[in-house]
DNA sequence: TATGAATGAGGTTTCATTCAT
DNA sequence: TATGAATGAAACCTCATTCAT
């Protein structure tokens, strides 16, 4: 291995820590109460160090949306590219959607409050676009399904992009609702079993009668 | 009119001044990125002033987003106690929906973002109190009608509550995605219509076939 | 009673009412920690009310100080006007301190605070020499015992206002410190028998040999 | 030098050099008067500085306190541990206390002003328990004087401990009176003299007749 | 005289970000 | 590249005091 590669791995490998250490943090306290010198000292890294590899709070928090993302879309497009019925396309991805929060609640939680446009002023361009890309990326795996299943007349005759925004609403709805429902009501987690009754509901819905 | 009832209504009516300085504000800038000393600028009063109608910051958002939630729960209340069919009673709870996302799209907006647990962390248990009673109330008076149609047979057997939050959830995701959607991509705004298809496909999905 | 005389005597009575409000929320909190609000509550009054008896509240922290001095003025007074022996006086006078700490212990300690420049900065001239005065009195009839005592050779040969100030220190002393010990270590509170034997002691060095 | 030692030296000299300008707008201007920001320049640094190496302005204040406390304590153990008589042991230590208030009266005004249980509220634990153990440990010195004394039959049979709580109650009482002397009646410094005589009258208290 | 809502200056503190080493 | 001490702007909030009623 060269002397190139191998510096660029340790970058590779830095990164990956800043960000492994900021998941951390973020889900424990949230975008606003976490500071980067908490998760510098979690990286085990200097706060300066973080700014060699990220712009800011703002683009290292997004990276980490992105990169969550990005994970979701790939897991969507091997849904979609497997060789059964739409029904079943659809049933998958309702699982898909529950092993992702399964997995990673807090980020994904931090994923959809991204959404509020506060976050978003800092972002580089590029940054921005990364996100746009990503984001669009994987809703296009939701469009590809919906689409399919539209074509073969299985699925209601709408605008399959509406359709996929409804599917990722729902998605991001339960998620933050039960999800704070429990915040406030200190009920106990229905987040996995609500997502799969909405899907359920959403899927009849979504079918032609 | 008495002087006891002058004042009250003086009292009042600063309350409703600083409530709607606040509005603007928090729906230009975010809650973070609001400062109390424009709240009061705008309010076309001192900041000190504030603190004599909200204990702080936290507070003064928590009151704006249970004034709307109180409006929310009237509203729903109102088409509950309808004599009219479940099906129409459907209906007219998505219009509700989005004619108060017309008036109040940024408070909205807002409302859902506070379910994120890192606002909640200052309230008095008072407030805290007020926020789940009149959120436990607007999901009750949804819980009304879903019960009416599993009563009669015409929505499908699962707990009334449970559908209920699919309700709410649904309408939270559609709005806080659609609108975040037109952040990133600079798109138009297609909440209202969204939330028309997204709540027709729902009821579809309620509905015992 | 005429009305002149009425209006006088509620003057005063307003003014007794705010003293002793004071008294108890700058016992209870120190002098930064209570604010004119808590006091005025206290007072079951308003807070603009305790400014048109006490210019600030530097002036009315010390008005309670100027009465508290005044009371043991008098009461150190009586003990050097009686017709007893100097060692007699002497330790009536020890018993009176302690009797007076034991009334009011927390209003003692904040006289002796007051000591301090800080709070003498906002005072007006007239109460500064109010307070000057009345401090000076109760000196005075320190020192006429203590001039007695050395008049009848009983006591060392000093300046008598110098043996003054050193009783008079050692009172403040023992107050401050042991009541502060307490604070400190969670003692018990031992300042009435220390105060004794300080002035046992003190009475022996004092004595002439 | 290595670098290691290089670097704690910096920090050593930036943390005197807070502490020397705080002790010098803390004299001028007492606690509450004295304000962060105003140190921060004194001290050439930026208010932000200042919390790098103090908690807070109480910890800061008591920083000072508690670094005198721990040169009198040292004074006072170098004095116990001389090969003299008591009876040049007390006059040593009456000494010592002069010489201190002559090298840094303001601190050690402050210093007796701390033992008000206003400024401890905001101490974290571990500077707490660092000050009651210097504190308890400058006591230990006296008590050793003192214990000494009673040993040798020289000294009143008395409990050590609250002997040197007199002793140190002397020294506190006769600071801060004759000080506040000086500010109510703009006489000139006594404090010295005062402090001399006081010390020579309780020896001659304490010792067995 | 009494009220008490309103004021607004000013303080402490936080923390993202920089930069000399 | 990595460090981490230093920065300094800016925010929240308090509360003594005022003044129109």
């Amino acid at each position: 291995m060269g002397i190139y590669e191998r510096k660029r791995r340790e970058r590779e490998q830095r990164r990956s820590q800043i960000l492994e250490a900021a998941k951390k943090v973020f889900s424990l306290k949230g975008f606003n109460s976490a500071t980067m010198e908490e998760i510098a000292g979690e990286a085990e890294l200097s706060p300066g160090t973080l700014y060699i590899y990220f712009k800011n709070k703002e683009e290292l928090h997004t990276s980490l949306s992105i990169d969550l993302l990005e994970h979701i879309g790939n897991r969507i497009n091997q849904v979609a590219e497997r060789n059964v019925s739409v029904d079943v396309k659809l049933d998958t991805l309702r699982d898909v959607f529950i092993e992702v929060y399964e997995d990673d609640a807090m980020i994904l939680i931090n994923l959809f409050h991204l959404q509020s446009g506060e976050v978003l002023k800092n972002l580089s361009e590029d940054l921005m676009n990364q996100l746009k890309e990503t984001s669009a990326k994987a809703l296009r795996a939701i469009k590809a399904i919906v689409s399919e299943g539209i074509d073969q007349g299985v699925l209601i005759d709408e605008h399959p992009v509406a359709l996929a925004d409804i599917v990722w609403s729902t998605y991001s709805g339960v998620v933050l609702w039960v999800d704070s429902k429990r915040l406030l009501n200190d009920q106990k987690d229905f987040v996995k079993s609500t997502l799969k009754q909405a899907f359920d509901i959403l899927k009849v819905g979504l079918k032609k009668h």
